[in-house]
DNA sequence: ACCCGAAGATAAGTCTGACTTTTAAGTCAC
DNA sequence: GTGACTTAAAAGTCAGACTTATCTTCGGGT
């Protein structure tokens, strides 16, 4: 589905990452770089690259004399988005996907009122399809294709904002929405609630209504949460 | 003040990202590994591992036979902190705290909510404590005390929210303030309104107010999005 | 003239071995 | 016990040879 080749280093990456992220290796174990070269039958500068690469993202720090630390969590560079990947793989996945959920009813609303004053016209026009399409889609255990105009949704929502940090917060979303869907076992057809409110954000964006894209929105959110709340302990 | 020897990559990195992230080289340059590893005068492995951490930020994408591609900049990863310090020293510096004050605006809140909820009795102490030293060093010019405390206070909110996700903005509100205090030129003390704020958002958290908690920091991020509008075009 | 496939060239990717540098830890004299 | 000195272990660096993917070009066929 996703990996080729792409490096070797990528491929000790797609291993040694979620190994740590998962917690395998507990903060302040130390591993050894030849050893680890050994491991994975991989040349001394192959995995050098990979450790740089898990050293940018916090995940480890390597000293002379020393070895490879594995940091403690709080350490982590947790809006990296293959960081985020991992850790949704991973066994900690209701945790983080709790803490991104609450991410998201902060910024959200945020991102949803600025859309209205700074949505393209283009924007507006796309919002207005993917809440056409989730509607289409939100009846028969259609999920797939609900899903696909939901990140669409609230992907084109963060980028109208303008602001490139919720721009950036995309990715994540999708992430969110796509476990939800996925691994949260859905039973049932989404929230009928939900696609309404979706149709409202767009017609408030499209009216430049800022303050009521920005409420509607917290409702979506909102609903998120307890979603969450019902389906995790 | 910074960095001693950190490894040749990291040299490397310190000016070769900054100049990335600059627009020393815009979108679509095509670097070469070896006439990189001539530039900067150090062994091809050590440019690749360079490369390696450049990629994993998503500045740049290296393939076979064409060379190392800079990406166009809403490919970056804008929440990697070492990005967010390249940036804020280079040109788009206002620009950059434009969009992080807003992200400021939409977490804050949400997160002096969370934190009424969850703070320790210590955290509701560090808090009062921080109020206490920013009314302390409000006047006459002391700008580097109010500046620590100030820091401090916001970390421990974001902390104290008990969300990993907010807890790791506290580097890039630190960043954020530090920037404001150093560079935007500020003549006068501190906005005594602002201060007063602070000291009542330690309130309303030892109370386990949340609905003030969450309002009265929406009041002091609105504030700094003012005080933006105000000294930067 | 156009399309397709083969050959060549180019730059990244990989591996290996020798060497250097830092620094934790152990040792010895006082 | 304290401090200076020695030792050794691990990461860090470098250079060179080789491999592999892929873009370009060139030639043959229709």
């Amino acid at each position: 589905m996703t990996a080729q080749v792409r490096g070797l280093h990528a491929r000790v990456l797609d291993t040694l990452g979620p190994a740590i992220t998962g917690g395998d290796y507990p903060p302040g174990s130390v591993l050894r770089m030849d050893e680890l070269s050994k491991e994975f039958e991989v040349s001394r500068s192959v995995m050098r690259e990979a450790v740089r690469v898990l050293e940018s993202m916090h995940l480890v720090e390597s000293r002379r004399r020393v070895g490879v630390t594995v940091l403690p969590a709080p350490e982590w560079n947790v809006y990296d988005p293959q960081v985020i990947r991992w850790r949704l793989a991973g066994a900690d996945r209701p945790r983080q996907l709790r803490s991104l959920t609450v991410l998201r009813s902060a910024v959200e609303p945020a991102a949803a009122g600025l859309a209205a004053t700074h949505a393209t016209a283009e924007q507006c026009a796309t919002l207005t399809e993917c809440a056409i399409g989730m509607v289409a889609n939100s009846r028969g255990r259609q999920l797939e294709g609900y899903l696909l105009h939901d990140i669409e949704f609230h992907r084109t929502i963060l980028r109208a904002s303008g602001n490139e940090m919720f721009a950036r917060l995309g990715d994540v979303v999708a992430e969110v929405l796509t476990g939800r869907t996925h691994h949260q076992v859905m039973f049932e057809d989404p929230d009928p609630a939900a696609v309404t409110l979706h149709v409202k954000v767009a017609e408030a964006v499209r009216e430049r209504d800022a303050a009521r894209a920005e409420q509607l929105t917290r409702e979506i959110t909102l609903g998120a949460l307890e979603e969450l709340d019902v389906l995790a302990p």
